[in-house]
DNA sequence: TTCCATATTGGAACGGCGTTCCAGATATGT
DNA sequence: ACATATCTGGAACGCCGTTCCAATATGGAA
């Protein structure tokens, strides 16, 4: 089965393009993905990665369904708030090792099958929380667009263009600014910094899930 | 007070080439806008430009400072709530209109001025439904995450790759879809692709928007 | 084993992008 | 009026995604 004249270097295909590209795009960024960074990776020529893929759009979308694939693998245990959580988390921490993925996402939410496996996963939970039929898609569009409008944010925020060293000397400096803004302009603004500072993303992450939550069983009580 | 030398055209300016700048984001979408044809539109050249704007960067933070100030000056007439609802329909329509806005807002909201402008807009309103002291920053941001969000997949939908000549095919066509996808893997999302025919986006944005105010009230119950 | 059609590869070349550079034109202060 | 600072237009640079194609590797038929 082996072939009789050893390649120089493990064949390219499609997966390994894939993978490189992922790789490439959460060490260097979103714009360290080009197609010359990635021959140079994988030693080759731009024509033989074409030959394997139709352009950087569909490399992109190849990447974003892989790791989303692996983010979605929700184990369906504890009560529908809970499995709403843990889908939400997965998201928010695959989309915080992979800042590109926010892109992404916002880019192919209107085609291809990111939407309904993110609305599947969302979707399920919510019709056990026991909201009626006519509500449901409404509901679960409102959870999926908190879980991808705060996990976006997020990973603005981490790719962001002055990077520093820890995050506690980052939420001061943001803090400060914010409590130096024009009295007159900003009152509200001002009075939240200190609430900034030292606050946790993942869970004030989770306290909107909640939030959402607890909406969704006032506007429809259980039972 | 005119001067002796009438200049060939109206002389450039940073505003001016703010402004075209806009007329092309909004006419040409995203990619529209290079410097090449800013500098056809303007008849002169890229180093005239670059005189009066750093770099492309800068250019589109200048336009979405623009767009964003007209969006939020809303009148605080009305109740918190609606209040609240008032300052999320004014960026959803911004961002409607302007599709272009949602990415820039994604990019801006670490750094600038774009941050406490719309959280001051939305925390306002939030302080005044009676949300405590330790609770206002992470619900105000619970709130703008779910409008940049939202906003974010409608501009997403507008700017989509396959035009659509009307909306009601449009939504037809992802209905459609929604019902032939497999029924073993994707039951939830079949289930609400009828839900999804007619409806109304701005509609369904409220709605989110009005779950969300009920969570509010039901964790923070007001008196 | 030899041969050939097909599959795959590497790299040169193309047009378009953001940006830089600079010679010249235009405005301003004395 | 002239010297200085401001502003302009366009050529040129390097990098990008993509295309093209000659060269090579592969696998079945003869």
């Amino acid at each position: 089965m082996t072939p009789r004249t050893r390649r120089r270097t493990e064949a390219l295909s499609r997966d390994r393009i894939v993978e490189a590209a992922v790789e490439l795009l959460d060490t260097t960024g979103e714009a360290g993905l080009t197609f010359r960074t990635l021959t140079e990776r994988l030693a080759t020529g731009a024509g033989a990665i074409y030959w394997h893929v139709a352009n950087k759009g569909e490399l992109l979308d190849a990447a974003t369904d892989g790791v989303l694939a692996t983010a979605l693998t929700a184990g369906s245990t504890g009560s529908p708030g809970d499995e709403v959580r843990a889908v939400a988390l997965g998201l928010f921490d695959a989309i915080d090792r992979h800042p590109w993925l926010a892109t992404q996402l916002a880019l192919q939410l209107s085609r291809g099958s990111v939407t309904p496996r993110i609305f599947e996963a969302v979707g399920r939970p919510v019709q056990a929380l026991g909201v009626p039929e006519g509500h449901r898609f409404t509901t679960t569009s409102a959870l999926v667009s908190y879980i991808l409008g705060a996990a976006g944010q997020n990973a603005a925020n981490a790719r962001s263009p002055i990077p520093h060293p820890n995050r506690t000397e980052f939420l001061d400096a943001v803090s400060s600014a914010w409590e130096n803004l024009d009295p007159q302009e900003y009152p509200f603004t001002r009075s939240v910094a200190a609430e900034l500072r030292g606050h946790d993303d993942r869970e004030q992450f989770l306290t909107g899930v909640d939030l959402i939550l607890a909406g969704i069983t006032a506007v429809h009580p259980p039972g």
